[in-house]
DNA sequence: AATAATACATAACTTTCTTATGTATAAGAG
DNA sequence: CTCTTATACATAAGAAAGTTATGTATTATT
C-alpha cells in the first residue's frame, strides 16, 4: 500500500481508463479489479470510489444503467463520448507527468 | 501545467530529493529550480511550499539556517540524517507507484 | 519613479481523500 | 440453521494538502 497522498488525483484517471478498456463496469467490480491488478497495492475505498463515480456522472463523462441481480442492485457505468476523450487526455497527462517526475527525481545536479 | 491534483502528494518528495542533491537550498531557490527543471510544468506556489518546508522541519527531516543577504533574509534548508533516509524511501515509493500506475494504465484487458 | 524580482509568511477556502456508519442481499462455513 | 464473509450500494464527518489571496519588505531593472 502506498501512502495515501500518492493516490490522490489519480483516482479519476484510473476509473476512466478501466472503463475505456472494459466498456461497462460497476463500482464494486472496479474496486476489485484495481485491487487484483495492483496486487492490493492500490485499494479504492468505497468512500472515495462512489463519490468519484457520481462526480464523473455529473460531469457527463459516464452514463449509468441499473440492473438487478436477483434482488441486489448493480449500477453499471460506461464512458460517454466526452468521457472517452477525457480518458485519453487524462492518461496522456499522467504519462507526461510521470516523465517529468522521473526526470526531476533522477537527476543529480550536485551544485557546489 | 498539470492539473493540480496530480502534484498533490509529490511535493514533499520533490523537495526532499532536491535537498538530497543540493545539500542546502532556500525556499525561493527550490521553487525556481523546480520551475526551471520542469520547463514550468510544475510550479510550486508559495502557499504550498512554505507550509511544506515548515512541516518537514517539524518532522525533523530538515534543519534550517537563516542568513542575511544585505538586509534581506534567507532561510536555508538542509536534510537531517533522518531526512536523507526518508528522501530515499519517498523516491523509491514513488518509483514503485509509477510502475504500478503504468501497468494499470497500459493494459487492455478488453473484456467482452 | 514605477515595476518586477527576490524572499519570507499566513489565513481563508476548496478539493479530495479517509474513516465511520448505514442498509440490504447472497454465499459459504460450521 | 446461524454466523460470518462477500457482494453492492450510499453518505456524512473529519483530515490533509493543496489554491488563492493577502501581507511585509528589500533589491534590481526600466
Amino acid at each position: 500500500m502506498y501512502s495515501s497522498e500518492l493516490i490522490k488525483g489519480t483516482l479519476k484517471t484510473i476509473v476512466l481508463k478501466l472503463l475505456e478498456d472494459n466498456k461497462r463496469m460497476y463500482g464494486y467490480e472496479i474496486s476489485s479489479k484495481v485491487k487484483e491488478l495492483t496486487s492490493e497495492k492500490i485499494i479504492l475505498t468505497e468512500g472515495a470510489l462512489y463519490p468519484t463515480l457520481h462526480s464523473l456522472e455529473a460531469e457527463g463523462l459516464v452514463t449509468t444503467e441499473t440492473e438487478f441481480i436477483g434482488k441486489r442492485v448493480r449500477k453499471y457505468y460506461s464512458l460517454s463520448k466526452k468521457g472517452k476523450t477525457t480518458s485519453k487526455e487524462r492518461v496522456n497527462e499522467f504519462t507526461d507527468f510521470i516523465n517529468t517526475m522521473k526526470f526531476l527525481l533522477d537527476i543529480q545536479p550536485q551544485v557546489g
